[in-house]
DNA sequence: CTTATTTCAGATTGACTGAGATTG
DNA sequence: CCAATCTCAGTCAATCTGAAATAA
């Protein structure tokens, strides 16, 4: 933890005369936060040999029940070709498995193993504790206006899919 | 846009029967906001034939002239491996430069060329028109607040550095 | 001797596009 | 025939670690 000289520009130090006309924008902004997410995610799935990105899909699984890989794609924003990888890594770690859909055979349904939860039970804390760590700066009613902020940012965002 | 049954799920569709005890996390609408915005922004520094990267460190330094690559690197929560591979690119294509730091020579301090400035001020018009998309759906002081929730959360999780 | 900066080399993660097979 | 799903193959972007040279 060092708020140093050479470390992130806090707004007191990017005012004054080393800042031009134009300040840190809030694409900028969002993008240092999720670096510093990811970072502390990484840490936290790597001790269970999962990458952030597994994770992340296995959590969309858990609420998410019976997609298939390419409707997971969709969800989150990634090519069907992309998630199938992730989607295959984590079937053959029996963290999700895969039942065909009986009305369609070329269509398989993704859901989490008893394993898989338990998973995502052991990392739940740590993950809890990240988001409370970043949220301790500011009060619940900003949390909550925060979380309303962003789906309403993603929605504005969301068009420009599918590629 | 299709905000329909497997799109994007919004928060009337998460609820119910479908979601289990876990609703979306402010980590996850984070990490999908960037994803969003990094999705938009690659179309438009791709036309000039910059990266995300490179273009995200060419404003930094547009900011904050006179960085050496590792204190952009330190800025920018990456190694100083990862930063100078980046600042070589940006001077091959002279964008910028680097001078020799008088008081030590194996320091050498980056600004944008007149030709870098250029390319900003060629870029400014559709990475501001991102940015207006997406606060679009929030109001002036809304879009105010998130700068300054962002910029605390940032600080709050801005450990775990260096590595 | 130690630390910081820079560069080089190789590996990894996460994503992409394109192409093909299968199914409805 | 067309659209969606899934898989395979190859590529790219952005990071990392490790090692080496140089300078304060």
């Amino acid at each position: 933890m060092n708020p140093g000289a050479s470390s992130v520009p806090s707004p007191a130090q990017v005012s004054g005369p080393a800042r031009s006309q134009h300040g840190v924008t809030l694409l900028y902004l969002i993008k240092q936060v999720e670096l510093a997410i990811r970072s502390r995610l990484e840490a936290v799935t790597r001790e269970v040999g999962l990458t952030v990105t597994q994770y992340t899909a296995l959590t969309v699984l858990e609420r998410r029940p019976g997609l298939t890989s390419a409707e997971l794609a969709r969800n989150s924003f990634v090519t069907a070709q992309s998630m199938s990888v992730v989607t295959a890594e984590l079937e053959e770690r029996l963290l999700v498995e895969r039942e065909q859909d009986p009305a369609h055979q070329r269509r398989q349904l993704l859901s989490v193993t008893t394993s898989g939860h338990g998973l995502l039970e052991r990392l739940r804390p740590d993950v809890s504790w990240i988001e409370e760590q970043m949220v301790s700066a500011i009060s619940v009613k900003d949390a909550d206006g925060l979380r309303q902020i962003l789906e309403q940012c993603r929605f504005a965002l969301g068009g420009g899919w599918p590629r």
